[in-house]
DNA sequence: GTAGTTGCAAACTTTTTGCTACCCA
DNA sequence: TGGGTAGCAAAAAGTTTGCAACTAC
């Protein structure tokens, strides 16, 4: 069984599984609804120490995008994000990595750079549509 | 007088000025130091309200750089930052913006997009000094 | 068996808000 | 003068933590 941290709980699996089968980038308040259908018991504390725990380990990502609220992403692959002004829907975007901006940004004064994050803030398809009309 | 929000307060001005003359990126509570110590009466409530007047008017940007707490930036002006993962600073990068990288993610999912921002993770100078001593 | 993890609830941090008094235009 | 804003303090919102009981290994 794939180890993540010292023990794999049945609670640490069921997150793990909830966020690895949902494209949208929930909420830790979200995350609790869905893993209480499954383990009616959890708590929130649980859920929150395990997101902490999946985020150390590499395996999760977690977003701050200008809310008083972290979202998390299943995938900890670095990717870029769409960000609706409007409805505050998150996207993931299928778009190469631009890993040469490290070096540019390496040469205008940060130091050492590990990694680079890149989001966009517009209006999506779906809220474009509905103001249309 | 310049004419930002409704009216012009010695609070609201004094805040704005706090944020233009500093080349951090403060946060709430920081600012409220600074702004005691020429309003020794000010409340942290009107920093925070101020700091949402001048948001929302476009003279300064908020960030929520994967912290608990916002930072807020004087410089409305797009631009890219990058940010210590050992000591926390935040600092400006004097880097020419990427518009074309909008108009890749608009072909790649995105929606309309109207801005972007972008940061950079790593050590900083400073920092990786002190490791190596 | 035992150290790591859970559930629960209380605590904590940051930000927001209701209210009355005040003051800028 | 009148409505937007301040100060104050309480509340909200999100997250963290202490502790006894439980459980994965």
């Amino acid at each position: 069984m794939e180890q993540i941290g010292k023990r794999m709980t049945k609670q640490k699996k069921v997150i793990l599984d909830i966020l690895r089968h949902t494209r949208s980038h929930p909420t830790a308040d979200w995350i609790y609804a869905q893993a209480r259908k499954v383990l009616p018991d959890i708590s929130l504390g649980t859920v929150y120490r395990n997101l902490g725990v999946l985020r150390d380990a590499g395996e999760i990502m977690e977003l701050n995008y200008g809310s008083t609220y972290s979202r998390y992403d299943g995938n900890p692959e670095n990717h870029y994000h769409f960000v609706c002004l409007h409805c505050g829907r998150i996207v993931d975007l299928d778009m190469p990595l631009h890993k040469d901006l490290e070096r540019e940004a390496e040469a205008c004064g940060g130091g050492r750079i590990l990694y680079h994050r890149l989001e966009f803030y517009g209006i999506c398809p779906e809220c474009n549509d509905q103001k249309e009309h």
